[in-house]
RNA sequence: GUCGGAGUGGCGGAAUUGGCAGACGCGCUAGCUUGAGGUGCUAGUGACUAACUUAACGGUCGUGCGGGUUCAAGUCCCGCCUCCGACACCA
């Protein structure tokens, strides 16, 4: 090409990525360079990117995340931080047991052919990894820690089993947790699941919600969405509960039995009309079991059964609902509300019972309306004629309004006995006080409920780490021993055949550790949420064979400082993590309760139409059409420079040309300033000429920007300072002929430049250090440069100088004139603007304008 | 419905504490370089705009919409609109 030659002619050697890309990976292969030393001096910095699944090569969101990640650990680096960056894979779960029974082969031959590919690829793009440490969780010394956790939780009672109706998902063959299914469906495969009565493992991260829920405020360096999407789904509401007594037979007298609600309204307990059951309830059952109403509500049963949970979601839906035949008495008022089965009322939220509200619910509103039940008002806003009417009504006057629809959910209490005045609503005086009114009787309580349910992690799954339990018919389940860990997966499945764990006898056949008779293991595996959830502490000690991490070096690594992955793990990885680390706190292995201080979450990837990249869709663009002809350098060049790193951005190739024109344009700038560079000249401010000393002072102001975006993660503004301060030394070498030319700064700028750049193109960085620059060592030993605010200033500064607030005029001024020499220098500036009229006030920010208040 | 986030040129996007809106890049225009340009370099590029031979200079408007506070508002306050995301019959 014309312009290599012509570079060559200025003795500027040609930028070849992709040799200059081999020679640096070599190197740093070689030389150890990011290995993380345990024993350093320096303070740490642990930079992690959320490990893949190794579905196949990565694809440009990895190249994205890994790219952000890699940027911050080389900074950090060079800010002086022994840095901790470590990779893995999250390498159990369906998709390997899916291809080998489609290949008819083994699931780990598919997954560690999958996890070289990504390697090679990491290494391809550059990335700085302490590959030492790799951790792949579907590694026997690695799963053996999993199965180890297990152990202990179950010791503690924080794991246990269960028969409950569970999702199961009838494509994968397997129960999901709740997290998993997604808009009513499973998260991986999109199937409905269906729900199925079934013995299960559990972990109870109930037992955390209420710390979960607290420990999010602690989280500043959380994007506040994901935060959000956690309490939502942690969900903790307060209210109280409150005890219905069942009425006998005869529908008035009460009887011994209490039916318990849970509500966050007690104060609209006056208006209750009804009371409700959801259709799987026992109780319902057993009310209406051999009377006349059964037969209706059996078939209610039936027909909710027939919906699946997809079309049961949504409040559009119409309701449906069954009388009982039977009431429970109003704790307060004394009254029988009749007892219905609806269709909208949950089994699995508060009691799975609800007092019926009309006044104030809207879905109580429709179904009173649908099935011509009362609808008395009881609350109400001031400047309503019906709180005139009724504002000091106790009693139950008015039972019925012809509203179409509730009304709204704050408001004055009316007709609510001695409460009547007060003001209603959620967390309002009224509700305090109705609920220590129903305490001192002793028929109900403040409470609090969680939306949280206990993790559901048992999978009926082959590949993924079993469950370290036994079960004997005389002992019961009976734990694993410790030293018999790890329970080891077979490899020798006829996965083809259909093969599953729970038919493979050498697998299941054992003995009980307890009685010694004839036993059979659990066959059921662990969800691989159970793998992620503590993969960034075995990182901290890889190879430890007596224990899942030392304690030493968990202290000496986490928290993790800057958590690099995508929004999807939102809820999911971020919660159980979470959770897992509180745990291990509580067995006293670490002594913080976060695990992750900083996260950033980048946004996706899309092609050039802003439609998600896939294969189905034959839209991806592979990473390797990117470092082929450009080299990764460019790659991550361009992927940080196109758009903030938590935004989604189109897949543009304009952009991708454009840095790859920048790179060159400044390999060519270092390489010119490299021609009278001296590392060993003394620069002398003073000495400098005019443009010297302006380029000078540029390279700091621009040096604390990029520095402060580094700090805040902002790399498209970090690599625009660079490419400012590129335009500004390009601009010196072509204004100041070269024996002009200062050798102190040539070279200061130079070296500041490949060092800026150096965290996000590594191997052009090396290159520039060692051939440009003439240095040794690695440009990561290199600090990273010290910009001086002083230095940063100018010696003149032009002004704009405002008349009422619109630019009207410019000044120069001395950068330390006093603001009377500034003010003075204004208003002769404007002064045929101003002329006959009466300056009222001048406003003088320095360095920045000169406003002028005159009319 | 609830919770979170965002609306800035033709495009991606900049803009500490209120202080010259549009940095940087893409694209586009013109010129130079070149046998050629899918290279490089230089200059220009928010919209509108009277008088004037032309141009420079200037003027008006401009950060989703409508109000407000202020010498000064993309930024603060009040009221809307639109889009994106999460949860959703959670009592």
């Amino acid at each position: 090409m014309a312009s290599n030659d012509e570079a060559r002619r200025d003795g500027i050697p040609a930028y070849d990525a992709q040799a200059i890309e081999a020679k640096w990976q070599g190197v740093w292969e070689r030389e150890e360079t990011f290995k993380a030393r345990d024993d350093s001096g320096r303070p740490k910095k642990y930079v992690l990117e959320m490990f893949p699944y190794p579905s196949g090569d990565l694809h440009m969101g990895h190249a994205r995340n890994y790219s952000i990640g890699d940027a911050m650990a080389r900074q950090a680096r060079m800010r002086g931080f022994e840095v901790l960056h470590p990779m893995g894979f999250d390498a159990f779960g369906l998709p390997a047991e899916n291809a080998a029974i489609k290949h008819n082969t083994q699931a780990a031959s598919w997954t560690y052919q999958n996890m070289d590919t990504a390697v090679a690829t990491m290494k391809r793009m550059g990335f700085s990894y302490d590959y030492d440490r790799l951790v792949r969780t579907c590694d026997p010394d690695y799963y053996k820690w999993g199965q180890w956790a297990f152990l202990k939780m179950w010791e503690k009672g924080l794991a246990y089993r269960a028969t409950s109706p569970v999702n199961w998902c009838p494509s994968c063959n397997t129960v999901l947790a709740n997290e998993q299914v997604v808009d009513g469906k499973c998260w991986r495969c999109g199937s409905v699941p269906e729900k199925r009565e079934l013995s299960q493992w559990y972990l109870r991260i109930t037992d955390y919600a209420q710390e979960l829920l607290d420990d999010l405020d602690k989280l500043e360096g959380w994007p506040e969405n994901v935060k959000a999407q956690q309490r939502n789904w942690i969900g903790r509401s307060e209210g109280a509960e409150i005890d219905f007594a069942l009425a006998k037979e005869d529908g008035v007298t009460p009887s011994n039995r209490l039916i318990t609600v849970f509500t966050t309204r007690p104060d609209t307990l006056y208006g209750t009309t009804f009371f409700l059951l959801p259709p799987e309830s026992p109780l319902a059952a057993e009310l209406v079991s051999g009377t006349e109403y059964e037969e209706a509500y059996l078939d209610l049963k039936k027909s909710v059964e027939q919906v699946s949970s997809v079309d049961r979601q949504g409040s559009e839906r119409e309701k449906h609902g069954v009388f009982t035949g039977r009431y429970v008495i109003n704790p307060l008022t004394e009254q029988p509300l009749p007892i219905w089965v609806a269709d909208y009322i949950l089994m699995d939220y508060g009691t799975g019972a609800v007092m019926g509200v009309p006044c104030g619910d809207q879905r109580d509103f429709e179904f009173a309306r649908k099935y011509g039940l009362d609808i008395p008002p009881i609350i109400a806003q001031k400047d309503d004629p019906l709180y005139e009417e009724l504002k000091d009504e106790r009693e139950l006057r008015v039972r019925n309004v012809d509203w179409d629809r509730a009304m709204a959910a704050e408001g004055y209490l009316i007709q609510s006995g001695p409460f009547t005045g007060m003001l209603g609503g959620k967390h309002s005086p009224a509700v305090d006080a109705i609920t220590e009114y129903l305490f001192e009787r002793c028929i109900g309580r403040k409470t609090v409920q969680f939306r949280l349910r206990d993790w559901l992690i048992s999978r009926q799954r082959y590949w993924g780490n079993p469950i370290p339990m036994i079960h004997c018919d005389c002992c019961g389940d009976v734990p694993v021993p410790y030293e018999d860990l790890p329970v080891t997966l077979p490899d020798d499945l006829d996965l083809g055949a259909g093969e599953t764990l729970a038919e493979y006898a050498p697998f299941y056949e054992t003995t009980c550790p307890k009685c010694g008779k004839p036993a059979k293991r659990i066959t059921d595996t662990m969800d691989t949420f159970t793998c992620s959830s503590w993969y960034f502490l075995r990182y901290c000690d890889p190879h430890n064979e007596e224990e899942p991490f030392s304690k030493e070096l968990a202290k000496r690594w986490m928290p993790v400082d800057n958590y690099i992955g995508g929004i999807e793990h939102a809820i999911l990885h971020l919660l159980y993590s979470r959770f897992w680390t509180k745990v291990m706190r509580d067995l006293g292995l670490l002594d913080f309760d976060e695990p992750f201080t900083n996260l950033l979450c980048q946004g996706m990837v899309k092609d050039a139409n802003g439609d998600t990249m896939s294969k189905s869709k034959g839209n991806v663009v592979p990473p390797s059409s990117v470092i082929d002809p450009y080299g990764a350098d460019t790659m991550r060049l361009a992927i940080l420079f196109i758009a903030p790193s938590e935004k989604d951005f189109n897949w543009d190739e304009e952009v991708v040309a454009g840095a790859n024109r920048f790179i060159k344009r400044a390999w060519r700038i270092v390489w010119g300033l490299s021609q009278t560079a001296d590392a060993n000249a003394a620069l002398d401010v003073a000495k400098l000429d005019k443009q010297g000393r302006e380029l000078f002072r540029r390279m700091h102001e621009l040096g604390i920007r990029c520095t402060a975006d580094f700090d805040r993660a902002q790399f498209n503004t970090a690599i625009s300072a660079v490419m400012e301060l590129v335009n500004d030394a390009s601009g010196y070498l072509n204004n100041v002929a070269i024996d002009r030319r200062d050798a102190a700064l040539t070279f200061v700028v130079a070296r500041t430049i490949v060092s800026m750049l150096s965290p996000i193109c590594p191997h052009w960085g090396e290159e520039l250090y060692h051939e440009a620059l003439g240095l040794e060592g690695s440009v990561y030993d290199e600090p990273w440069p010290e910009f001086d605010a002083e230095m940063a200033k100018a010696a003149t500064v032009e002004l704009a100088v405002q008349v009422m607030g619109k630019v009207r005029g410019r000044i120069d001024v001395a950068a330390d004139a006093s603001r009377d020499e500034l003010e003075r220098a204004a208003l002769e500036a404007v002064g045929n603007l101003i002329a006959g009229k009466t300056v009222r006030k001048v406003i003088v920010v320095p360095g920045r304008l000169v406003n002028i208040v005159a009319n």
